[in-house]
DNA sequence: AGATGTACCTGGTGGC
DNA sequence: TGCCACCA
DNA sequence: GTACATC
């Protein structure tokens, strides 16, 4: 399950061979992974169009593109959500068709991006610049991005105010912080020392420092592993090769194991239908 | 506002 | 091997 | 991973 890490390691490769890059297409396979607009109108708001760059906000990736004919505006954006189990690959184009390519974005070079995505929970939207806040209102929502220059201690607090809510779901709240998902917010809480089932609000200023200080590292170490690929998972960079930061894991599917801290067994717990891991002894 | 459940999908795993 | 519940 | 309905 693709997070903040793993799409900040796309970007990153997808950044060296994207940029300068002219495009000439694009196809879409599955109707329901375009999110906007149809797909013949997509494709001509990128062909012909330069990459100028990619950009990440959140677990949302933003290719820039420019466009020399363009009708109203001078840009266009591409922009992909990788859901569960969505992938991004860079291959030459003429290989093999893949049954969950979903929409392929053709480059100059004979190369193509490929967005697989077995689930269908993720998606690609193009957008005139001047258009984006309008037809993708969730990127106008997000919570600051903890990798930017946005985040502090100052406006995490800020931020909690007085919700009553779990600790667990403030942090993967997107509007509140985005980029957190199950994983990172588990490792992120073990950091910390709290527990998931905290009330965000009872945090006194030194937890929330602490909880600020851990997303940030947390993060940054994941991202300089390239990302967690669990055994069974779906998370592979744009040349299919998995992330080591599951051998970091320190709670995440450790149920049963000792924790690297206290020695106490890491517990499982459900938590909004989906699986939450935590140490019973330290974290508090 | 918060908690809970359901829906959207496919594929791999482990049990019997 | 097939079916199925369970998980991501 | 997210959106939405319901208590």
């Amino acid at each position: 399950m693709p997070e903040l890490p793993e799409v900040e390691t796309v970007r990153q490769d997808l950044s060296r061979v994207l940029v300068g890059q002219k495009l000439s297409g694009m196809e879409v396979g599955r109707p329901r992974s375009l999110r906007h607009p149809d797909p013949s109108t997509a494709a001509r708001w990128i062909e012909g169009g330069t990459v100028l760059g990619v950009g990440r906000v959140g677990k949302h990736l933003l290719i820039e593109v420019d466009r020399p004919t363009g009708d109203t505006d001078g840009r266009s954006l591409v922009v992909i959500h990788l859901g569960m189990s969505g992938q991004l690959w860079w291959l030459p184009s003429s290989t093999a068709a893949h049954r969950h390519a979903h929409v392929r974005i053709f480059g100059e070079s004979a190369n193509e991006l490929r967005f697989v995505d077995p689930r269908t929970f993720g998606w690609v939207a193009v957008a005139r610049a001047a258009e984006v806040a309008t037809v993708l209102p969730v990127l106008e929502r997000l919570g600051p991005d903890p990798l930017s220059g946005d985040f502090d201690a100052t406006v995490l607090s800020r931020r909690i105010g007085h919700r009553q809510g779990r600790l667990k779901a403030l942090l993967m709240d997107q509007t509140v912080v985005s980029g957190l998902g199950n994983i990172y917010s588990d490792e992120v809480l073990h950091a910390a020392g709290l527990r998931w089932d905290r009330p965000a609000c009872s945090l006194d200023p030194r937890e929330i420092v602490a909880l600020h200080d851990q997303i940030v590292r947390v993060l940054s170490d994941a991202v300089s592993c390239r990302g967690s690929s669990l055994a069974d998972s779906q998370y592979r960079d744009l040349y299919g090769l998995p992330g080591r930061f599951q051998e970091r894991h320190r709670v995440y599917a450790r149920a049963g194991k000792p924790c690297a801290r206290c020695g106490e067994t890491i517990r499982k717990e459900r938590f909004g239908g989906r699986s939450t891991f935590f140490c019973p002894s330290c974290q508090t």
